[in-house]
RNA sequence: GGUCGGUUAGCUCAGCUGGUAGAGCAACGCCCUUUUAAGGCGUGGGUCCUGGGUUCGAACCCCAGACCGGCUACCA
């Protein structure tokens, strides 16, 4: 292994063992008491000096200008960059000057741990510094950063740009490239501020389970695995949507989680095959109040990631101020066609969508027809948020049938950005109507359909004993996150995107 | 799944019609001995993704494969 280091990481294992002949402990487990972090330096010290005479912050090394006796540095910690000024004198009181000789000027590498102790000042060239008067190591770098730089013409150097290399070697992004860190606290901003808003109206945070001897609640094909003690076939859950209604008939006002579903489909800019998906249902609603709901809370989280319902995203601005614009599936493909299909059949239907030139396979029905013509000629165009509402009862097995408009279902789904970022409905809790509607699954699947669903007993058997008239609605998380963070790919929006495993080693040969 | 493109130093990238490897940053050394704005000079560093083939000669051409990316398809 040691004949594949590279020259610099030579060096810094040398540095590393330098480093313990001085008696130095590289990887100190003593704890490092921090009073400050370089954003509350940043931000406080103008209409505070005197609050910043002695501080204490830590963080990496990020660049080193030596000059003879004195010297400059950044630390990088979680907030941002700190300049450091380090003088020979202030840092070894007495003859010996090893710290700063030896340990400062040679021994310290880029990226190294490292606290300091000192005050604050502001250099004649009118930088905000501390000047340090004690240093301590507290983790030792064995691997060269790809560190940017900028040069005074604002040109960056190195900077990590490689895909591959950003979502393999995440903590690596992460740590040289601070919009990528920012990105991903807003969503964790995003999914606090969610939680907040359900949890202060008296809703339930619950977990329910990920490995399902029956999966449902959505239209997808499921990892597949298997439980060795039961001797018995699990799926990963493609959706938690048939256990939270459970619990509705449990008796529960509102529950909602945060959910990690898993589909075994396509990879793309909009599809992992893990994603979160936050569902929430309330029982005594319809779709109704629920889309009043979701347009609150989702102005809601906008104000509390930016302060602000207008989010930059790509050339669009998008404004999440209530109310959103609401169409009918009807009303929109008439809005953007010019055509109205809310009285033809099927042989209407496909004439028209052959008219309007979309590819329509045989083997479709009514509702697919028409969701083949709203997602060709209406959803592109979506960029403000916007509901659709009414949807053909076909496509939506688990939704109450509308309670005027025949052939529909109380459904809507919210388009933002021209993709769905999240679907509800009035749920249907007639458990006569809801075991036809799986059996209707049950003959889509005979003829081939993989994705659709299985017949779940229990869950019928719990809405036979009843449950509360109750809306509900499923939130792609991701997919929100790459709207209010503004990133173009839900890899962006992930720690750890899915890819193919590296091939360093030899795969691993099963066994267990 | 289809299709197009990419893979060269720690990082970002050049590399012509095939002639045996380059820059900047980083590293190392020296200078500067100091409140800087990538400070100056120098040195080292490469399995050109892998395996075959063509050729006197391959980073470059051909074949196969790996991984990544863009479009596209699938995806309520």
């Amino acid at each position: 292994m040691n004949q594949n280091l590279s020259e610099q990481e030579l060096v810094r294992r040398e540095n590393l063992q330098k480093m313990i002949d001085l008696g130095i402990e590289p990887y100190p487990s003593a704890t490092f008491p921090v009073t400050h972090t370089s954003k509350e330096i940043h931000e406080g010290y103008e209409t505070n000096k005197e609050g910043y005479k002695e501080v204490c912050i830590a963080g990496r090394l990020m660049s080193r200008r030596i000059m003879g006796k004195a010297s400059f540095a950044e630390i990088q910690d979680s907030t941002g960059k700190m300049q450091v000024y380090v003088s020979r004198d202030d840092i070894c009181d007495g003859e010996d000057k090893t710290l700063y000789n030896q340990v400062f000027k040679k021994i310290l590498d880029l990226g190294d741990f490292i606290g300091i102790k000192g005050y604050a000042f502001v250099t004649q060239t009118g930088t905000l510094s501390i000047h340090v008067t004690e240093l301590t190591i507290l983790s030792k770098s064995l691997k060269p950063l790809p560190i940017t730089k900028t040069d005074a013409d604002g040109k960056v150097y190195d900077e990590v740009t490689d895909p591959e290399f950003k979502y393999r070697q995440r903590y690596v992004d992460l740590t040289v490239n601070p919009e990528v860190r920012e990105t991903f606290v807003q969503r964790s901003k995003m999914i606090n501020a969610m939680r907040n808003f359900m949890t202060e109206r008296g809703y339930l945070e619950v977990e329910t389970p990920v490995l399902q001897p029956m999966y449902g609640g959505a239209a997808a094909r499921p990892f597949k695995t298997h439980h060795n003690t039961l001797d018995t076939t699990f799926y990963l859950r493609i959706a938690n949507e048939l256990y939270l209604k459970r619990l509705m008939v449990g008796g529960y006002d509102g529950v909602f989680e945060f959910a990690k579903d898993f589909r075994n489909e396509g990879m793309s800019r909009f599809h992992n095959p893990e994603f979160t998906m936050m569902e929430l249902y309330v029982a005594y609603k319809d779709y109704e109040w629920m889309m009043d709901f979701t347009e609150e809370m989702v102005e809601y989280v906008a104000m509390a990631v930016h302060g602000t319902t207008d989010v930059q995203v790509g050339e669009n601005v998008i404004s999440f101020k209530r109310p959103w614009k609401r169409y009918t599936m009807y009303g929109a493909i008439e809005h953007f066609t010019g055509i109205d299909i809310s009285e033809m059949d099927e042989a209407g239907l496909r004439d028209t969508a052959k008219g309007l030139g979309i590819h329509i396979e045989k083997s479709m029905g009514k509702g697919k027809i028409i969701d083949e013509i709203f997602g060709e000629k209406c959803e592109h165009l979506l960029i403000q948020p916007t509901f659709i509402t009414d949807y053909p009862v076909e496509m939506s097995p688990l939704a109450k049938k509308h309670k005027t408009k025949p052939g529909l279902v109380e459904r809507f789904e919210g388009i933002c950005n021209a993709k769905e970022i999240c679907n509800a409905f009035s749920e249907l809790n007639d458990p006569i109507d809801q075991r036809n509607r799986f059996e209707e699954q049950l003959e889509l699947g005979k003829r081939g359909d993989e994705e659709a669903m299985q017949l779940d007993e229990d869950y019928l058997r719990a809405l036979e004993y009843g449950m509360p008239p109750t809306a509900g609605i499923g939130i792609g998380i991701d997919r929100l996150a790459m709207i209010i963070t503004n990133q173009k790919s839900i890899q962006d929006v992930l720690f750890f995107p899915q890819m193919k495993p590296e091939q360093t080693v030899p795969p691993q040969t099963e066994s267990e």
